[in-house]
DNA sequence: TGTTAGCACTCACCTCGGTCGAGTGCTAAT
DNA sequence: ATTAGCACTCGACCGAGGTGAGTGCTAACA
């Protein structure tokens, strides 16, 4: 495996990403600078194609870049395209400012953006880090009749909110002594062992009101499970329509739907990462473990928004993407990111009042 | 214009319906039992066509529906189908028993279940009784360092909630003081009317930090507008994929986008109730605002949720959609909806914690 | 007078053969 | 090792002809 082999490869690559049609011997023959004949590109395309790293569509076309080939090139071959969209940068950076506590919103609009500059459908979601979700506090509020707002924050720092119904008749003290009890008795537990027989257990307590207690309780589990299930969202599946790819419809149908079920798309993107351990991962064709996603290639990266949250970010698209364009979108949105830190504890509150009316 | 044109525009309109394809008079004379030739229904046809309610893409082909002719159709010739899926009921039933707060949640799956059944793409969105949204009452609290909820319930009883930022070396008593006079000073005030003005007017009070104040008016303000512009959802988009209407792709990429523009589709469908004054509203190709959507029919319809709470549903589809069947999954689901109210009211807990484990 | 049979006509669509051209693999010359 | 030359492959494109569904019109019919 030679360095001229590598380059022409390379070529070859790039003028399919480019284009999508098979690529010739002239046409690298005359776009590389190496002065060699077609012939010669010929030879050392069969050669590749021996190795694994082309195909043929059939006889007389052409080669496509192997699902092997496109790893390599990945890997190694591709010169990493600079990226420099100011505007581009300019709204990442607005949205990244969006506040801690609308990390749901900052996805969605970071999704829309990042669809319209790449041109690829995104995926983006909110990461747990493991099942456990440790208690820190729990706070309990009349907000209205009959609704009460229960909010949790836990150990990982993340804090969810749920309103809940209660009894008519429960009065204000009924009620703040089942918030009390809770914020001392819940620090510390696990959210997934909250269940009935606890339910039972700390309702012995002197004055607590089980048909109070159970709505909360249900309502932390709840306001946990929906969060997560939540946080995934997708922007720009008209984008698969671009590709002549997906142009046959029912091809295309198939990926729009998979983009819409919210799930299917969040499991696919983050099982495609245990695999490895860098911050950007790409999966080609078939390295995708689901196999309705053999077509497709995806670009992911994580990003960390503050202590305690992480988020990743995919990229999906035909395994004829721009890797290059879309590695270095992700690397640039990751740098944006960092500078935000300081940022963002220190919020201009005052001017936006205004903007916002 | 005698009975039998219409019996002959209905079966046409249904045929056309059903396959697409443009209708012609044997076709009709056939399934019709009027024992009419074809010849017959020819001259009707022309008749029917003179009338502006059916249309020929060419001058050999069959006969197709004008946006007239689908008028006519929806108002007053389409026998409503019954729809009975037992299946789709139960699982109507099931999501309208979603919990209260969690009205987006409902919607999510609402749009995902009559997508399902319909074979459509679905927008639903939360209506907002106009733009005067009155404070019923403001609560504050502190979750976390540097961190506070701000809970707004507004006359309308719907429930808001931010997580804001607040300075590191707020102290409780601070918050509290802060809290006790908003909870006094914005009762009856609308959201809209918040400005730095008023902070600074409200700061002038003794022991008040405008640097907690601002924050948290900011929430405010900010939490009603997320409210607003998340809470519409789509769902199905893959769905357009089906019709040969949109076999061509850029007019499929056209309309998918505008299902994700999810503040446009918003538009679309609130703008076209505001004509009408029943709560089943049917908008076809040119009587839609939007010229972008003239290629496509809705089918919408209000629900109200609880006495507060009012969402649309609409049902986008080429205009050649099955009316009936659209109109009576509507219908059914409006019946669901009024079965509902009392169950909410009722939430069986216990079980639930369990389940949700 | 409304209905129908008959007929000529239109036009999208399919198929089929032919041509074109991009691209290959192989061989022989450099 | 490289290249020129050449025969070959095969999809894409094109135009001609045939097919069939459907029409409008006219004249006959009940």
């Amino acid at each position: 495996m030679d360095d001229r082999k590598l380059k022409i490869l390379e070529a070859i690559i790039d003028e399919y990403i480019q284009t999508g049609e098979p690529v010739g011997s002239r046409n690298i023959s005359k776009k590389l600078d190496l002065k060699l004949s077609p012939a010669t590109i010929r030879n050392e395309m069969a050669d590749l194609e021996e190795m694994g790293y082309l195909e043929q569509p059939h006889t007389s076309a052409g080669r496509v870049p192997s699902d092997r080939g496109y790893r390599l090139y990945v890997d190694s071959l591709m010169s990493p395209r600079q990226f420099d969209d100011q505007e581009g940068l300019a709204a990442m950076t607005e949205i990244l400012h969006s506040k801690i506590d609308e990390l749901s919103y900052m996805l969605q609009r970071a999704t829309r953006l990042l669809s319209q500059i790449t041109g690829y459908p995104i995926v983006a979601t909110a990461k747990t880090d493991g099942d456990t979700e440790i208690i820190k506090n729990v706070q309990l509020f009349l907000v209205d009749v009959e609704k009460a707002m229960v909010v949790v924050t836990t150990e990982s720092g993340s804090i969810h909110n749920r309103i809940i119904l209660i009894p008519a008749d429960a009065t204000q003290d009924q009620v703040d002594k089942v918030a009390k009890m809770l914020s001392a008795k819940l620090h510390g537990v696990e959210i997934s062992s909250i269940d009935v027989a606890l339910a039972n257990t700390l309702s012995k307590i002197e004055g607590i009101r089980i048909d109070i207690l159970l709505p909360v309780l249900q309502g932390i589990v709840e306001s946990r499970r929906r969060n997560e299930e939540h946080r995934t969202y997708t922007d720009g599946a008209k984008n698969v329509l671009e590709y002549p790819e997906f142009s046959d419809s029912a091809r295309a149908k198939e990926l729009i739907g998979m983009l819409e079920e919210k799930g299917f798309i969040r499991d696919v993107v983050t099982h495609m990462e245990m695999d490895q351990e860098q911050d950007l991962y790409v999966s080609i064709g078939s390295e995708n473990q689901d196999e309705k996603m053999q077509d497709c290639s995806i670009v992911a990266s994580t990003y960390d928004v503050d202590s305690s949250h992480r988020v990743l970010i995919g990229v999906i698209g035909p395994k004829r993407m721009d890797y290059a364009r879309v590695v270095s979108v992700l690397k640039d949105m990751k740098s944006v990111m960092n500078r935000r830190e300081i940022k963002s504890l220190n919020p201009d509150s005052g001017a936006h009042i205004e903007g916002d009316k």
